[in-house]
DNA sequence: ATTTATTTTTAGGCTTACCTAAAATATTTT
DNA sequence: AAAATATTTTAGGTAAGCCTAAAAATAAAT
């Protein structure tokens, strides 16, 4: 049994492991948990000795297999319960981050796998992001940004790489939602904004909006 | 906002001050929470200043207005999800008090409301336990036990006294269930069981099952 | 009304998870 | 490759919530 502290390093160290394949720094980790890198070096060594991570004095964290397999299993709650705050309890997406935080931590695997049957299970929460299945599986796309396709070329938009509740809020505000095919029409040469066009309207969108959505293309 | 622990006891003294008038004394809740004297002497003080109880040395605690309805807001938090758990999720009313415990510190006025929205504003929990509204107004019945009634009254089972997984299964292995209708028959003399009537069938419960069954007359 | 027993509180320790500041190690720059 | 910079670890502290053992207060028994 893991603390709710134990089970967020391990959630941020699988977070950042993406982004590379070397060990995770722990200022990073200290950075994403806004916390001190003392307080993670300390628990580092603990989550070493629980053989959740490997863990080399000044080279970082690396995951074990059992440490991912735990690391998933709680944002497998994670993205169970946003699921069904959305879909159950009417909850907008850009709101049930935080209160997933709190509801990844409890404990029943009956739970969680009457919950993935009551919601049917989904495959994707409420951002995009896949649900990894009871065995630790979770299926990877290939994740192209909107800012990575050529004029000409449409994608299909199908997450979020910002999933702050203000960018959310954002694209709400200009209907930008999950699933819609956006057309890149042009770019304008002084600050690389992008003309878009999405279902029958155009929209101008800056290049940082672009980079912070996953599209597939088309 | 208050710690986890710190709800515990709120909610302990609580239950606890339902059996007398005075103040909750240091032992049964330490009793209560599996926890020392010591403990609740220290807890019992930091809630006194955060004006949560009425704490007076030596003669135990009494949960002030604010207390209450904090303590009633968890309690509403713990019965609505005992309620999902059931309704939604397919648990017996034995498997959903430890799921409960953990549930019911979870923060978000939205969730619970919308949570009580969703399962259409039940008024009573699994066990036949009240539900608080929303305003920490809760709905008592006269707490009259099986064992009360005279030869030839009859009963209308409306809630357990002990709530422990192991009557609840006793019960269910008896199919005593909420809302079922029990006539006594006749008391034995010399071990004061009774014989009851129970839909179409006859049975004989111990007198410690029958103080444990809460009844209407009818 | 003392003595005895029970209950409660105090005193002092432990663990977890934080923190700041200083020391040690890595990395980058020149 | 040495110096400068950045990162990480260690050392030492804090607060919450638990503990045991001893002291104090209350309640019960004689």
């Amino acid at each position: 049994m893991l603390t709710f502290s134990e089970e967020n390093y391990l959630k941020s160290i699988f977070h950042l492991s993406s982004d590379s394949e070397l060990g995770v720094s722990t200022n990073s980790i200290a950075d994403n948990l806004n916390t001190k890198a003392s307080s993670v070096t300390e628990m580092l060594k603990k989550l070493g000795e629980k053989n959740l991570i490997v863990y080399k004095k000044y080279h970082g964290a690396q995951l074990t297999e059992k440490g991912r397999k735990t690391a998933l299993n709680i944002i497998r709650k994670h993205r169970l319960w946003e699921v069904f705050l959305v879909d159950k309890l009417n909850f907008k997406w850009d709101e049930v981050h935080d209160i997933a935080e709190q509801l990844e931590h409890i404990q029943s695997v009956k739970l969680t796998n009457e919950l993935d049957k009551f919601l049917n299970f989904p495959t994707k929460d409420p951002h995009g992001d896949p649900i990894p299945n009871p065995a630790g599986f979770i299926k990877f796309t290939p994740k192209l940004r909107l800012s990575d396709l050529n004029i000409g070329e449409t994608g299909k938009f199908i997450g979020v790489k910002d999933s702050s509740s203000a960018f959310l809020k954002y694209l709400d505000k200009r209907q930008i939602s999950l699933g819609s095919n956006i057309k890149v029409l042009h770019q304008e040469e002084f600050d690389q904004s992008l003309h878009v066009g999405l279902d029958e309207t155009n929209l101008t969108i800056s290049i940082k909006t672009a980079s912070n959505l996953y599209i597939t293309k088309i």
